[in-house]
DNA sequence: TAGTGGTCTAGACCACCAT
DNA sequence: TGGTGGTCTAGACCACTAT
């Protein structure tokens, strides 16, 4: 436990997600709350807030928070997962496969990405996803070698962000994403199984520590039928 | 204004957006801002950690809250926004053609969608979007009857949303939404301008009113070249 | 050590919903 | 009317960053 919040969180969210707490009905009162979880009710209404936000509930004035039935709150466009915990919460039978593992001085446009001077030395990785035998995802990560120092194919095929955070002890903040689709490329063509597709669905991202420096540049190139995202969104109060 | 936490977001945000708090700069520290709105602490703290969610800033421990390079946090793809809001937010040229406009009985996919009874008469509106000159999305819509009782061309091409609002006096909630990637279909071909692409990218919604209610099934059909969604991703903390 | 943000509290008052 | 959630406050204590 980190703090009281998040706990209360994660405890009414995983009874959500295991349907302790079925769709449609109400959670106990904040009042109640207060009292099962021995807080105050800002603590009980940080977390019923965040729950609000992630999709698990809805907050209802005069009448009391409802649950809702969940969009699998984990598969979210809006979160920042790695590759490796998408798919163990989608379940999936996942492999990687290293392509590619480089320190090289990377292409004008890889620098301007990564907001380094041209000519700079970073890290390099083309990495296949095979999802239930198929290779249709093809990553290709740019990180900036003045803060990952090293890298091994272990790491690679395991997980960069699980290294960063648990080995380098780095705090990964937030990322700014894009998707478009593109025609494919050669190397699609060639690295993945693209059963006649002609064209990719491209999600861009720019990940940043907590401390705001950017320290990595991905591509991640998917095979348009197997392309999904879900998200929850809510509507801007105001106005 | 609403209430004070909104107001003080909306003021920092927008000098945000208009560049008068640069990225890279810290914004003044919680207790100076509790001074200059004349609020408590935890006001400002709630504006705050909104800015952060919503990608405007960094709050650093120790340090500050850093101002970030927005992502253009208004076209979010985490955002419930309608067509016509979009289009203004990107400054577009934009026009709406009403394709379709019926009061009909919803074929039984539909009705599953909006989960009421297979037979049931639902609003569909077919309209195709129009901008800087050429069709390149088709928007697919089925509203709940009971809840939509009156629609109209005019509503149609405004914004079906506005009306909702603004003249039904209805409250938007939230809505589930999935990206996926199809063939395109004659109607795709008919209405839009395909420029030879044959496939589409999908964005299925549905929609829900403030207490829950699931009221509007849709599918926003684009053209692939002209999709383009950003968003802001924050690590989930924890673990 | 001083200044920053992070957590938590106990209580007030208000708005909305049910009865 | 009583119960629910929504806003706001003043203050305490802690953790982290600077110096």
């Amino acid at each position: 436990m980190q703090n009281k919040y998040t706990d209360i969180y994660n405890k009414i969210a995983d009874k959500i997600r295991k349907g302790q707490f079925a769709p449609g009905t109400k959670l106990a009162s904040e009042h109640e709350l207060m009292k099962q979880f021995d807080t105050s009710r800002e603590t009980i209404r940080k977390a019923l807030n965040h729950l609000a936000q992630n999709g698990f509930i809805q907050k209802i004035q005069g009448k009391g928070s409802i649950v809702l039935d969940a969009v699998k709150p984990d598969l979210r466009f809006s979160e920042l997962l790695s590759f490796k915990e998408s798919a163990e919460k989608m379940n999936k039978h996942a492999r990687t496969h290293v392509e590619e593992l480089n320190l090289e001085v990377a292409e004008d446009e890889i620098c301007n990405h990564l907001q380094i001077p041209a000519g700079s030395v970073v890290w390099k990785v083309h990495r296949v996803r095979e999802i239930d035998g198929e290779r249709i995802i093809l990553d290709k990560d740019y990180l900036n070698s003045s803060y990952v120092k090293h890298l091994s194919k272990a790491i690679c095929e395991k997980s960069i962000y699980q290294y960063i955070e648990q080995e380098l002890d780095m705090v990964i903040g937030f990322a700014k994403k894009e998707i478009v689709i593109e025609d494919s490329q050669e190397e699609d063509d060639r690295l993945l199984e693209m059963n006649g597709h002609t064209n990719v669905v491209v999600v861009r991202k720019f990940v940043y520590f907590d401390d705001t420096t950017l320290f990595q540049y991905t591509e991640s190139r998917h095979r348009p039928d197997k392309f999904n995202y879900v998200d929850f969104a809510r509507r801007a109060p105001g106005k």
